[in-house]
Formats: C-alpha cells, sequence, structure tokens
DNA sequence: CCCCCATGTTACCGACCGGTAACATTTTAG
DNA sequence: CTAAAATGTTACCGGTCGGTAACATGGGGG
C-alpha cells in the first residue's frame, strides 16, 4: 500500500495518453498474451490490465473472449493477406519471384522470433472445435494461401503444380516447428534455399 | 434410474474383465482426450470417467495432471523411437532406404488421421512453458530426431547433409499442417515422391 | 456550465478445475 | 477364509475463470 506523504490525493491512474484507439491496444495486449503465454493459459483480466483498461471495457468491445481471440486471429490473417497483396505488386507477372520473395519474408519473421513458434499454428493447434470462428476463419484462410501458392506454381510454369505447390506448403508451414530444434536462422535460411534451387531448376528445364 | 425387476442387487459396476492395467488404459483414456479436446480443454475428472475408473485412482497413479500429461508424451516418443530402432534393424546399412521408409510410414499415418493434427505437435504448442517437463521432453526429443537425420543425411552421402536434413524435417513437420486444407492422402503420396525423388538424385549425381 | 458518454471500480455469480480426505467396497494373495 | 492391497465413492477445498450488474468518475462538446 502505497502511503501519501504530501497530502496530495492518490490518483491511481496515470494521466496517460494513449495514440492508439482502446480496441485496438485490447487486441495487441490479448495477442503478446495469447501467443507468449496460449489462448487458454491466459484470462481476460490479464488481458485488460496489459491493455491497461479493465476487464468491464473489455466486454464493451468483444462480446466474449471466443470472439477477441476471433478478431485477434482475423488481424493476423488480414495482416498476412495484405502481405500477400503489397509482394504481388511489387512482383507483378513475375510468380517465381513471389515464391522466393515470400519465402524470404518467412525467413525474417522466423529470424525476429525467439522459441514459441508461429501464432498462427499455435492457435490452430490450441482450439481443436473444428466449429469455433476462429478456427473456421484460419481454415478458410490456409485454403486460399495454398490455392494461392498453387496458382503461383502454375503461372511459374511448373510441371506438376499441385505437387510443387504441396512442397511449398510444407515446408513453410514446417519451418517453424523445426527451427526449435536446429536455430531459426538456419532454418530461414535454407528455406530461402530451397525454394531458389526449386525455382533455378524450373527455369533450366523449361529452356 | 434402473429398477430392479428381479430382485437382484442393482450392481452398480458391471463386472467388466479389464485386459490392459490401469494405468495404461488412463493413459490411453487420457491421450485420447488430450488429441481430441486439447491438453488443457480437458479435466481429470473425465478422463479417469473415459478409462473406466475415478479421479482417486488416477490419482493413485499420476501426481498430478502434469505429470500425466509428460508420461503420455514419453509414451508417443518411446513408441516412435521404437519405430526408429524397428526401422533401421529392417535397412541396416541403407541410410536411403530408412528415409524413404520413414517417409511413408509418416504417410501411413497422416492417412489414418482424420483432422486435428499430430498429437505431439499440437501438444507442443499447447505447452507454452518451457520448463514444463513434458515440453522438455519433447524438445529433446526433437533434437535427437533431427541428429538421426542428419546422420543419415551423411550416411547417404548427401553432399550437404545439414540442408537435406532440414529440408526432410521441414517437410515431415510441415506435412501434417498442411494435411488440413489439401487431404492427408495427397499430401502423403506427395511427401513420399519428393523423399523419393530427394534421393534419386543424390543416387544419380554420386554414380 | 452541465450533461452525456466513455471508461473505471468493485463486487459478485455460477461453473469448473486440480487435488485431497475419509471411508466403503472389491479383489487378490497367503 | 481372512487379511491386506487395490479400487471405488462421496464430499469437499481453494482457486480461477468467463461474464455481469451497479455504480462512480471524468472529460469533452453543446
Amino acid at each position: 500500500m502505497q502511503t501519501d506523504i504530501h497530502g496530495k490525493r492518490p490518483k491511481t491512474k496515470k494521466p496517460v495518453r494513449h495514440t492508439i484507439p482502446l480496441r485496438e491496444r485490447i487486441l495487441v495486449a490479448a495477442g503478446d498474451l495469447f501467443h507468449k503465454q496460449g489462448i487458454r493459459g491466459v484470462g481476460v483480466e490479464a488481458i485488460a490490465e496489459a491493455a491497461q483498461t479493465n476487464k468491464m471495457t473489455l466486454y464493451r468491445y468483444f462480446a466474449s473472449k471466443d470472439e477477441l481471440i476471433t478478431e485477434w486471429v482475423r488481424g493476423m490473417i488480414a495482416h498476412k493477406e495484405e502481405d500477400w497483396k503489397d509482394l504481388s505488386a511489387r512482383f507483378r507477372g513475375d510468380p517465381e519471384g513471389q515464391l522466393q520473395e515470400w519465402s524470404r519474408r518467412i525467413a525474417a519473421k522466423l529470424r525476429a522470433m525467439e522459441e514459441r513458434g508461429s501464432a498462427l499454428g499455435n492457435a490452430f493447434a490450441e482450439l481443436p472445435d473444428p466449429n469455433h470462428p476462429a478456427r473456421r476463419v484460419m481454415q478458410e484462410h490456409k485454403v486460399r494461401e495454398h490455392k494461392r501458392v498453387v496458382r503461383l506454381c502454375k503461372a511459374a510454369g511448373f510441371p506438376d503444380p499441385a505437387f510443387s505447390a504441396n512442397l511449398f506448403t510444407m515446408m513453410l508451414e514446417g519451418a517453424h516447428s523445426c527451427g526449435t530444434c536446429v536455430g531459426m536462422r538456419q532454418i530461414g535460411e535454407h528455406l530461402v534455399q530451397v525454394v531458389n534451387l526449386m525455382v533455378e531448376n524450373n527455369r533450366r528445364r523449361a529452356i
């Protein structure tokens, strides 16, 4: 307990000026904790506290914890798809370049990640109920992403696009898990290398 | 409530003859539920019930839920390493054959798995605390397994064993996650195909 | 200035969970 | 058969969690 020596009224709230809106603050705090401690391992109270607010206000923005989870997942997915859009704009008409650049970005994210794998992957593992809205959103996103890779492989002239796309996706997804036992940096580098190899091999074949 | 028409005393317990010992029954029941509903999503009471016993007895075999989790994980890992041992006996002195056969077995397991990914992978995602005993066991196992793959790649004469091993591991781990959006069967087949390709390419190069 | 609306505070609810105690019952071994 | 060991039954504890009610507060715009 803090005693108030100088007779100033004990303001428990510092007049912090928050730049980002509350809803978003809650979302990033939730994301942080979900990722670090697991979705089920963190309570809404802790989230509110981390967002420098309280449970009641949190529930004024999100009807339930499940909705909060879902919105968080949606946000991550939206960010990823934004990334794809940016990428396909930069490498317009160059499907091989898109695949390579995507692997480079994955590698960069791996490098910046200490332990604790992919947030989306973990969330998927933590939500067994196939009817959970967040899970549905993730499932749809995975399908979209895989289709995108298939399309790119087709456009790049790979002789068996479905096969190559599956190969890409397997490696992209597996890199996170593999990184925990061999180091994220190395895994990232090897990921980029093998994608480059595949692209070069395909080009050579095409000539 | 069952009424007892013929005056026989209402035995609430059917004299079920259990063939497998209780401890193991608890472990398989726990494994089932852990895998289907997530580790944190299932309570010890439900596990005891599924094992046709009760919470008290469960706690006579396992000091805590965490210990139960750990023993379950240990069991899965032991089973997997048993599998490796059997495989290396059958393909003694044939590292390429071992890699191929391993991919075949993974494919078979994928085929037999409806949704819900790898139990070990999910458990890893569900236990964020790096000091959790189960997590430690899994981490050590992953390292051992990866070293084994590196050794096999070296023995098989791959020019860059670390690279090839990472490639293998990435695909092996990623297959489960990828399978949920493209079908386990196809992923399994493609996994086997790419491993075969790698081995054949390496052989051709070696000649 | 005053009112309104967003936010903070506190207290609470019911449900569930991990874990334990005490005792009853069944099974097994000698 | 009998005693001991294993298993079942019930009730309970403390704690946490998701979620809500009621009310206080404070700041910004008319």
